[in-house]
Formats: structure tokens, C-alpha cells, sequence
DNA sequence: TGGTAGTATAAGGTTAACCTTAGAAATGAT
DNA sequence: ATCATTTCTAAGGTTAACCTTATACTACCA
């Protein structure tokens, strides 16, 4: 009656499959998963069985891989404790923004459903990390967030940036360094020809925006200035 | 020019050399160690050559280990987010204090320096952990605690519980039951006959407590009250 | 209906951290 | 000085999570 030792590696997978799930629905394909985590395709292969067999998650040859509901259950739990994480880290210890995930990418391995859920109380039980996302409930429900990505903006669009993800250290810092996080107001103005990035202002500023970078900012459209016609 | 990974295991290994020989003074022999991390002795020997090679303690052959300056800033670095996690657990999150030690040991893995620092600013520099025990400072020097085991007090003595050293859930646990905790105040009755147990009061309740866990209960002496003669 | 692109499996290799059994070497107490 | 205890090394085995290379299978598009 020991209980599962839930290892960082396999949570990583799982919190990863939630992660894709939510882009693409239910099937994440194997190579996905296996470029996400930085690692072969055979030796995702390897752990997708690893973790069928625990009956983490489903397998459909050629197909993809989903969680079981006991899957489920353990990746929304780390994702819940890392963005709980977050929300601690930066707002009661003043680290900064861009740092925050990747601390919390350690701490959420290590952290105890009790710990999780005591913090949760603590914070007064925020419903978004700083980067905009939502946290899924103890239940594992995850809100689902009502916001476009960037990329789908029509020229002289504004909207306020809603969340960054998914998230990476790097994508944080570029843009921390230009003030780009949620809650700030940004205008679309073109893409630049021959599939240029995307041409934002923010403030005074103008930012040019690759289209992965824009890929990964989600937004909300403000109302558009009326026509004259 | 890559950081040095220091895993979970090899933490582990040199948080235990430094709780080792606080007690024993620099020499720690490797069953001892084997034996507090519940390895056997072939193993932990293999672990030390490893970590030798990393420079991280030496080894006397047939006289045991002790940490090297680079081994010793890294155990101190462990044992110092052990306990700020146990302050910020249980003084901020509530966390029963038999529980906290638990959860700290699998926090104190995975926290870096910067969230160490800015958790010991937070919470206003503790000097203890929740158990009584020192925390390192910033620099790796730990304070000498001024106490004494349980097991050196004398038929008659009052003392004030100081801490408790090594914490373990077991022991944490069976002491909490029994609210003999930092702070409260004892009287040392007797040893019990043919070697039994340690007969102790605390308020209205008297305890017989084995030599193994007296062992690991340091108290403070209080003046003894005046004999006539 | 192919054929390519993507996916799966097979085979063999690596590393870290453990294990056991066995034998060799040093220490320290009588 | 010897002998028992402790400590060390040697040899071989295990598991998880990776790797590469190579081959087989499926799917879907033209």
C-alpha cells in the first residue's frame, strides 16, 4: 500500500501532455511531447509505456497520448503548486517576474498537496499566476481563459496582454526587458512584408514581434475605435 | 563553464556529514553515515568516491569524511533552506509542527539561493527552526547551540527543552503528542531501574522517555533551586 | 494505389545510484 | 604481536531514464 513515488520525470511528462491537451484537445502526438521535453523520440516512446502501465496516461498508436483521469489528476496538481508558487515567489518575496517560473519549475516537484493547498489559503486562492494563467482548482478544473493570440489580431487592433504560454524562461526575460506583460494595453499595427514580425506599440514604445514570440502572448480584444461611414 | 548539478543524493550525503559531525567533531566514519541515510555500506562508499572526485569532501581511509570548504557551503546552503522552509511553513502557513520537517526536506532540494535569501529576508532572519535547531547564516557558519542532551541532567534537574536534534517525523511526532516541545520546562525525576526508561515531568504530566529519544532532546540547565546545609 | 512522411519497435549502449557476496587490508584492544 | 572487528575493494547485478541506429509499420495525400 506504498504510495507511487510520482517522480520528477514523470511528472514532467504529465504536466506536459496537460499542457499540449490544452492547445490541440485531447491527442498529443508522441513527437510533440518528445520536442517539448527536450528529448528523442524513442526515449519518449519508452516512458509513454513506462506510464501507460501505470495507467497514467492512454496511448493510440499513431495517434497520440492522453491522461488518464489519474493522470490528470497529478499534472494538474503540479501545474496548480507551480503557478501557486509563482504567485508566492513574486508577490510576498518581491522576486521578479521573469525568474519566478523558474523557480516554481523546481518547487512544484517537492511540494505536498498539503503545502499546495495551505498556500493557496494563504494567498487568498488567486485564480491566475503572474503571467496571466490560469491556476487549475484543487478539483483540477482549469478555467478555461477567454483570450487570442497575438497573432490573430487585425491590423490597428488593440487589446491588454491577458497571459504569456506557454512559458519559458527565455520568452520571459525578452519580454520583461520591454514591459510586455499581462495587463499592459498594446496596439497591432502591421506585420512587415516577407513574413516579418509582427509591428506592436505599447505605451510609446514599438516593439517587433517574431511570430513565435507572438504565438505565445494571448490577449484580449478591446473594442474597436467606431468607423465613420 | 556549466553549473554543477548537485542532485538530490548528493545534498543529501553532505547535509548528513555536516549534521554527523556537529556531533563527532570533523571525522564522520562512513557507516555512520551508511547508516543514517539507510544505504548500505558498499554503497555509500562508492557515493564518497564521487563525490571526492567533485571535490566536494575528503576521505581518511579507515578514519572517515568530512566536507571540504566547497562540500561544507553546499550542506550549509541545504540545511539553511531546510529551516526557513519550516519557519515559513509552519509560523506563515500554519503547518503542524511535526509535519513541517517532512515537508522541508523535499523543499530544500529544490530551492535556489535567491529564493533561500529572499525567504530568510521575509520572514526577518530567524535564528531557529521551529524544533529549536540553529540556522546557518548566508555565510555557512552555524552558531554552536549552548545544551545539553536530556541524558546528562541529573535526578532533580529543571531544564527548558532547547531542541531537537537529528528532527525526524517519528520522533517529532511522539514528542508533539506529548507537547514536549521548545520551550517547555522539565524536571528530570530518575532513570528507571536496570537501565529503563528517563523519568521526566512537564506541567502535570510525567513521561518515561527512552534513552534514544532523550538522546536527542538538548536542553538549557536552570539554576537548581538552593539546598540547605 | 503508391509512396512519403510520420510513428513504432528492436537492439545495444550509457550513467547514477543503489544492491549482494566475497575477500583483502588496516586498526586497535588484549 | 596477534586477532577480531571494522573498513575497503572487487565483481557482478538491477533499475530508471536517457541515447543512437536501424528497421518495420501506418496513414494519408496525390
Amino acid at each position: 500500500m506504498k504510495h507511487e513515488p510520482f517522480n520528477e520525470s514523470t511528472e514532467m511528462y504529465l504536466k506536459t501532455v496537460s499542457e499540449l491537451a490544452e492547445d490541440t484537445g485531447a491527442q498529443v502526438p508522441i513527437s510533440a511531447l518528445a520536442e517539448r521535453m527536450g528529448v528523442s523520440n524513442v526515449s519518449a516512446t519508452e516512458m509513454i509505456h513506462r506510464l501507460k502501465k501505470q495507467d497514467l496516461l492512454d496511448h493510440q498508436p499513431y495517434k497520440g497520448v492522453s491522461l488518464t483521469p489519474k493522470g490528470q489528476i497529478r499534472a494538474t496538481a503540479v501545474i496548480r503548486s507551480h503557478h501557486m508558487w509563482e504567485c508566492f515567489l513574486a508577490g510576498e518575496l518581491g522576486l521578479s517576474w521573469e525568474q519566478v517560473h523558474d523557480f516554481a519549475c523546481r518547487l512544484e516537484h517537492a511540494t505536498d498537496t498539503a503545502v499546495t493547498e495551505a498556500l493557496a489559503v494563504y494567498l487568498g486562492n488567486p485564480q491566475t499566476c503572474p503571467h496571466g494563467n490560469p491556476i487549475p482548482g484543487p478539483d483540477g478544473i482549469i478555467a478555461f481563459p477567454d483570450d487570442v493570440p497575438l497573432t490573430s489580431l487585425q491590423p490597428g487592433q488593440s487589446a491588454t496582454i491577458n497571459r504569456i504560454f506557454p512559458e519559458s524562461t527565455l520568452l520571459l526575460a525578452y519580454l520583461a526587458g520591454r514591459e510586455l506583460k499581462p495587463g499592459q494595453t498594446i496596439t497591432f499595427i502591421e506585420t512587415a512584408p516577407f513574413n516579418g514580425p509582427l509591428m506592436v506599440t505599447c505605451g510609446a514604445q514599438t516593439h517587433a514581434l517574431g511570430h513565435e514570440i507572438a504565438a505565445h502572448i494571448f490577449v484580449k480584444i478591446l473594442p474597436g475605435v467606431q468607423e465613420n461611414y
